[in-house]
DNA sequence: CTGGTCTCCTGATCGC
DNA sequence: TGCGATCAGGAGACCA
């Protein structure tokens, strides 16, 4: 389940293969995974999905990564939960559950670049590159820069749950389930909390953890569970370093109580009753 | 407007 | 061993 570390890693390790790099040919295998603003007027596929393109950037917001050309298109890739975007010197293997949807081919002998997502919660999404900016804005600043007092300002008023503004895109862009539960860990703020009753002090602190367990997660390559690799093929190595998600019932890495466990937010969700009080 | 719930989808896992 | 039920979850639709 790709969150911010994730899309980070495979952002690095695919820049070096596609910068510089004409898009020579685009296949779509479901077409049903493209999609488009509707302020956007319409463009053929091919234009859509960048071919002739020259690879000038690759952009992250969250845990959307935009590909940019030299004629100022971009197509969003957002990987949903089960979506993986992958170099490889070859076309990818023709193993149906694989579910690729897209294959890009690199002139040059520079490779291709597919687009796979069995649950298809994710999905490709073409624009103006000089919409992107405005695109990005309905979302809330980049995990990885959020302040204490941003968070203060947009959710002191709020009745909800502060795990589930953690994983509202528009007040913050990039934390998931396992980085959210591992940042109010971090704080120790419960996740429960209402965020009307939080202090200025407990929002620092959130936003310092949020930064803090995301720049060590970036600098482990990412957690990988299951599926998840970056764009080389390479499993991430902070699932080791998790304190709290997937551990309900053991011992909390702190005070050795028993993990607790419950749904908040339609999410599994794992925290220490005594450390998060 | 706000916050809570439902829904999409497939593969892994669990219980009988 | 086999097979149906259950679970996981990002984000938009939908509803009170």
């Amino acid at each position: 389940m790709p969150e911010l570390p994730e899309v980070e890693s495979i952002r690095r390790t695919l820049e070096p293969r596609l910068l510089g790099a004409r898009v020579f040919a685009a296949a779509l295998l479901r077409p049903d995974i493209l999609s488009a603003p509707r302020s956007e007027p319409h463009a053929s596929r091919r234009r859509r999905l960048l071919v002739d393109g020259r690879i000038t950037l690759l952009r992250r917001h969250g845990k959307q990564l935009a590909i940019l050309t030299h004629d100022e298109r971009a197509c969003i890739v957002r990987l949903g939960m089960s979506g993986s975007l992958r170099w490889s010197p070859d076309t990818p293997p023709r193993n149906p559950s694989l579910h690729v949807h897209c294959v890009w081919t690199l002139d040059s002998g520079r490779g291709h670049i597919w687009f796979a997502d069995p649950r298809r919660f994710g999905g490709l999404t073409s624009l103006r590159g000089n919409s992107l900016p405005a695109h990005w804005a309905a979302l809330g600043p980049d995990a990885l820069t959020v302040t204490g007092s941003h968070l203060d300002r947009t959710l002191t008023r709020s009745a909800r749950a502060v795990k589930a503004a953690l994983l509202d895109q528009r007040v913050l862009a990039g934390v998931g389930n396992i980085y959210a539960d591992e940042a109010l860990f971090l704080a120790k703020v419960p996740p429960h909390a209402l965020c009307d009753t939080l202090s200025p002090a407990d929002w620092e602190s959130l936003a310092h953890a949020v930064r803090t367990v995301l720049v060590q997660a970036v600098d482990a390559g990412g957690s990988t569970l299951r599926d998840y690799r970056d764009g080389e093929g390479n499993a991430g190595r902070y699932q080791a370093h998790h304190r709290v998600y997937g551990r309900a019932g053991l011992p909390c890495p702190t005070c050795r109580a028993a993990l607790s466990s419950g749904l908040l937010a339609q999410r599994m969700t794992v925290w220490c009753s005594v450390c998060q009080g």
